[in-house]
RNA sequence: GGCCCCGUCGUCUAGCGGUCUAGGACGUCACCUUCUCAAGGUGAAGAUCGCGGGUUCGAAACCCGCCGGGGUCACCA
């Protein structure tokens, strides 16, 4: 195949994903993920998973493992992390503290930063009064012009402060964005804004540049929602006198009302997905498909490794899409009917066995297919066979497959008659059976013609005859083909059904 | 409200000044196949290219204004 990449960046590439451990995995940081994996690896490079845990009110202990376990999932591995380590570590943010309050305190000593004692008392009144006068909100710079004497005596006495960044008046900020181009902001509407907290913790803009640089990334890429504080980025990277990364601000996904994605009003959280039987190959695609598509086989269906032969930032859409389950779905159906049985089988023995320890709707469903599995691999196997077209999450396994291990079926008078007399019925049923059984070759064709046979001895249309014989051995409207039900159920309990009908129709 | 981003069928998109009476995919509907349901195949409906001005022989594409949607304005990320 041709080499369709820039030479240059071969081998240099270091992308990041860098979710905050704040609950369940969420769809945003899977999507975050691949894109940064697919490029990484398409240019040989590295890809990070950096946890940025700076935030203590919203930490949430067990999440990391989870955004580990996710990752693994999905199988989007990053090369270096908290886990399996790396000569940039450490990469958990909470563990370089120390190095986010050297660079801090560096611009403070240079005039770039300046501490600031205000309390989040005062601080929440000027926003009120600031926002009663239809003013923007912002710092109103109190602490900006402290004297040095003042600082040192109100740090010696112990007193609480936050360290903010100095931002210039009437200076025009240039944000450059692979995909949005020159970004300009007025630095006069910038706040002062908060690079180290009184907790000594690092807010997310001191934080990421300070990493980013550290880490060597070549491409920090983010959610829109980044946009707007990319100034305060940008300045500060100017302030230690680093070079920029490529910034790329990736749309945000939407909720079918176009608001941002959330929890709300949508699902956000991987493991809902995961629970309900959308497969990786499925999910990674969709993602991706939310804002590229091949641009080679002009495919809607590709996989991780198919994308990075071409994915290129500069092709990614801009437009917020909307997540639309409906098309998750059908992509689920197609990956689901592409894989072969075994494969299959092995993602549905995953999904049960996942599902039942940690489900939270679908556990019974999930251990319902896991005894079915136990009980008689090969012969669940052979259902699934049937099914495996008609499958689109796999959740749906345990109602699609479910009247092959009922003992006794629950009839419908209705769907059994077939606007028919109860006893026509009754006696047709029987005389199939007795042909069925009399038969020497058991054969998709003399099992038809016996049938077919039969509806015309009787004077019945074939379709009622087969809708009927359908309802007495499944009791359902829709199923797979008859005669391959009747082989996985075997002869014999084929017949019992059957006998079962005419019983039920007798009473 | 200020600032920023975005704006082609319901949804995702192709389109990068003439090939567009705007192409594809999902969804919807119809038909074919057929023992039902799927799958598959064929076809249909569905977009005054957000609106209004320019530029141009010519605009979905370029420029300006407006409108609409979204994001963001924290010691959250």
């Amino acid at each position: 195949m041709k080499d369709n990449r820039d030479s240059k960046l071969i081998g240099k590439v270091r992308t990041r994903v860098a979710p905050s451990p704040t609950g369940d995995p969420h769809v945003g940081t899977a999507f975050q993920a691949l894109l940064d994996f697919v490029f990484a690896h398409r240019y040989e490079g590295t890809f990070i998973l950096r946890i940025e845990d700076t935030d203590r009110k919203r930490f949430v202990d067990e999440s990391e493992d989870v955004i580990f376990e996710a990752l693994e999932w999905l199988n989007l591995n990053p090369d270096e992390s908290p886990k399996v380590g790396g000569e940039y570590g450490p990469y958990r943010q909470s563990e370089r503290l120390n190095t986010y309050k050297k660079y801090a305190k560096q611009l403070v000593a240079e005039g770039k930063a300046y501490y600031c004692f205000c309390s989040s008392e005062r601080l929440e009144k000027m926003r009120q009064d600031q926002q009663a006068q239809k003013k923007p909100p912002m710092y109103d710079r109190n602490c900006r012009n402290l004297t040095q004497e003042e600082v040192d005596r109100r740090l010696a006495s112990g007193e609480k402060a936050v360290i903010r960044m100095k931002i210039p008046d009437n200076k025009e900020i240039i944000v450059h964005d692979l995909l949005r181009g020159e970004v300009k902001f007025d630095s006069n509407i910038v706040d002062d804004q908060v690079i180290l907290k009184s907790d000594g913790y690092p807010t997310y803009h001191l934080a990421v540049v300070v990493d980013d640089h550290l880490m060597e990334i070549t491409h920090m890429k983010r959610g829109e929602e980044w946009l707007s504080s990319a100034p305060k980025h940008v300045l500060l990277y100017e302030y230690f006198g680093w070079q920029m990364p490529l910034m790329i601000h990736t749309p945000t996904l939407r909720n079918p009302d176009r608001s941002k994605l959330s929890k709300r009003k949508g699902n956000t959280s991987l493991w809902y997905y995961r629970e309900q039987g959308y497969i990786k190959e499925a999910l990674l695609n969709f993602l991706a498909l939310l804002v590229w598509k091949h641009p080679i086989t002009n495919n809607e269906i590709f996989t991780k490794e198919e994308m990075m032969e071409s994915f290129e930032w500069e092709q990614m859409n801009i437009t917020g899409p909307i997540f639309d389950i409906v098309k998750l779905q059908w992509l689920n159906g197609m990956w689901i009917r592409k894989k072969s049985l075994e494969d299959l089988l092995i993602d549905i023995k995953d999904w049960a066995t996942w599902v039942s320890v940690v489900g939270k709707e679908k556990q019974e469903e999930a251990k319902k297919v896991l005894s079915w599995i136990e009980k008689d691999p090969d012969f669940f196997q052979k259902a699934l066979a049937l099914t495996h077209e008609r499958l689109k999450i796999i959740s749906e396994i345990p109602e699609l497959l479910s009247f092959y291990y009922v003992d006794k079926l629950t009839y419908d008078r209705e769907d059994l008659l077939q606007k028919h007399e109860a006893q026509d019925i009754a006696r047709i049923l029987g005389e199939v059976k007795n042909r069925l059984e009399k038969l020497e070759s058991w054969t998709q064709e003399t099992w038809e013609a016996t049938i077919r046979k039969c509806a015309d001895d009787f004077s019945f249309k074939h379709k009622d005859l087969f809708m009927c014989m359908r309802s007495a051995i499944t009791a359902r409207k829709a199923t797979p083909p008859l005669f391959e039900v009747m082989n996985v159920l075997g002869k014999e309990e084929s017949f019992k059904r059957v006998d079962d009908a005419i019983n039920f129709l007798n009473n």
